[in-house]
DNA sequence: CTGTTAGCGCGTTCAT
DNA sequence: ATGAACGCGCTAACAG
């Protein structure tokens, strides 16, 4: 019980204006139940004395912390940072907090994250989590719980759909005449990833063209750099990225080894979250971080309005974004 | 007071392991103090019950809430996501959550963050910030405080110091033969321009070349875009953004006006978040804003430790890491 | 309308 | 080594 900053208390305020505590505390809660002129003289003592009423023992109270985490495997992920935004904006607008927590795509750090939120957060968001659907559960079980690009029975969830968006982008190869297509898959246990890679094995199989995969570490700009080699090592004469940041890696260990984007190799990212930037400007599949971040505030504040394990669903659709990293590879008859 | 999602508490696991409410307690804090034998009875009845402590309640037991806030104008600014991330990663082996804020470049929503944090957090960092010295003054009086990209005396601060890198800019264009060069500026309140600006002049002037100032509405690719007409109008040969943001924004409007960078026009920004990502590769001012992060959560837990208020101060260096948007004007003669 | 009384869950003296 | 009692700052019943 060290002494810290002095933090004006209710009691000092009720003193200082002749009330009691409680009226304080209705003070700042239900003003209308208190006189206008008692309301009047204890605002006047409380701003004069510089008070604030303390977070942490209202919640102690009441038992609504009126916080939410916020967890994210990688916040220097570019996918993320509107993703935040928005759900903090959407918060903000309920008078709720936002705690951020990295976990650094581990999985062990999620779980401990979580323990050292509960106690603290009215409910949980966990974007692309690398949890197990086991441990997940659990921590479900004990919190309102929405996920972010992850699909488990009976926890509701904001998906983006990007099924579509990777069949318009295989589609969209397979007119260009390609024949072999790479993906440059991202982490095994995320949804979003073995989303991707069904639906680009699936949609390359109905236009008959070949596929192969090639695994990566992280979702990350080094780790697509170092899948260069074994990308081209298949033979593929264009390639699908998890994300932008691989793609990029990519672009990059492509241009090292003097092979020319789009000309020698077409490449496609996902995520379209460095629009433009890039050199060439990225063919990518787009999705709004930005709307998953904000329906996923949505939907737990309505979880916590209502009963607490509703199993709601929010899709967010995806399309393809075609800018200059595709093209006809050499081996295609030139089509006109 | 509803009843939430049952919340095992420490009675509980008292009543289950046949010991007194203090016990439990101990167990979780100075479990020294207690034989090993009830600790191991406590412990099991603990988990078996999946009792986790309550953070609220601990903290408003001990004053220690395990929380601050960390505010910054724009998460989407890749400016900051490192700075974050880096900041998260430094206060998590500190056992320290973190709140994150977004002001949308905006003072007054930064004050009700500020607000609506209190009586939860430890200490707060300011990135960037947007307020008066007077109000954040007045904040500092109440919480430990650290500023990032500001500097008020009497404040500690992780400060970015880009004066040495704008001088280097400053030069490499001098070198280069450009006559008349032009500052596109960041927000007016902004300490990381004010410095930016005072450098740019003072070093333009000691090489006797002529400078003017473009303001902008807000750091981001928009104002960049806009800002090229007025930036135009000038007459300048070359330019120096107050962030990689707007400098990609000013890079888009010219190549939409067909003017070429760097043959019609050279272009630096400032924090190289962009890396080389942009085309062609922006030239720029590097900084460390996940230094900064770091930094400014080592500040402030070093300041929770000893005394409130000290004086603390960070310095990161900066320099010009030169791309391919800068080049010798039309006008100049070709030296070799 | 307003004051009085009980807790919220936990840490911490003070006894034992 | 352990238990009983009090308080952190605030809200919520219950009176009046």
């Amino acid at each position: 019980m060290s002494k810290h900053i002095k933090g004006v208390t209710i009691s000092q305020v009720a003193d200082a204006a002749g009330v009691a505590r409680s009226s304080v505390s209705r003070a700042f809660t239900r003003p209308e139940m208190l006189s206008p002129e008692t309301v009047n003289r204890i605002m006047a003592a409380a701003d004069q004395l510089g008070y604030r009423p303390n977070h942490t023992a209202r919640a102690l109270s009441t038992g609504r912390y009126g916080n939410i985490a916020l967890i994210v495997p990688d916040i220097a992920n570019p996918f993320f940072p509107p993703m935040i935004r928005a759900a903090q904006m959407q918060a903000d607008s309920a008078n709720f907090c936002i705690f951020l927590g990295n976990t650094e795509e581990n999985g062990e750090k999620e779980d401990q994250l979580i323990g050292r939120f509960t106690g603290q957060v009215e409910g949980l968001i966990l974007a692309s989590p690398r949890l197990s659907d086991e441990r997940i559960w659990a921590h479900a079980e004990k919190l309102p719980l929405v996920l972010i690009n992850r699909d488990i029975p009976g926890i509701s969830s904001v998906l983006i759909d990007s099924s579509v968006g990777v069949a318009e982008a295989v589609t969209h190869l397979a007119k260009l005449h390609h024949r072999k297509m790479v993906y440059i898959s991202g982490p095994p246990v995320s949804w979003s990833n073995r989303q991707r890679q069904e639906a680009f094995d699936k949609t390359a199989l109905a236009l008959g063209v070949e596929t192969a995969t090639v695994p990566t570490l992280r979702p990350d700009f080094e780790s697509g750099r170092k899948a260069v080699e074994a990308m081209l090592a298949t033979g593929a004469t264009a390639g699908i990225a998890f994300d932008d940041l691989t793609a990029q890696g990519v672009l990059t260990g492509l241009a090292e080894r003097g092979i020319s984007v789009p000309a020698d190799f077409s490449l496609i990212g996902c995520d379209d979250v460095l629009g433009s930037v890039t050199y060439p400007a990225l063919t990518s599949i787009s999705s709004q971080s930005s709307e998953a971040g904000q329906a996923a505030i949505a939907l737990l504040l309505e979880m916590l309005q209502t009963s607490k394990h509703a199993d709601l669903r929010h899709m967010i659709a995806t399309h393809l974004v075609v800018r200059n990293t595709t093209r006809e590879p050499h081996s295609a008859v030139t089509s006109g």
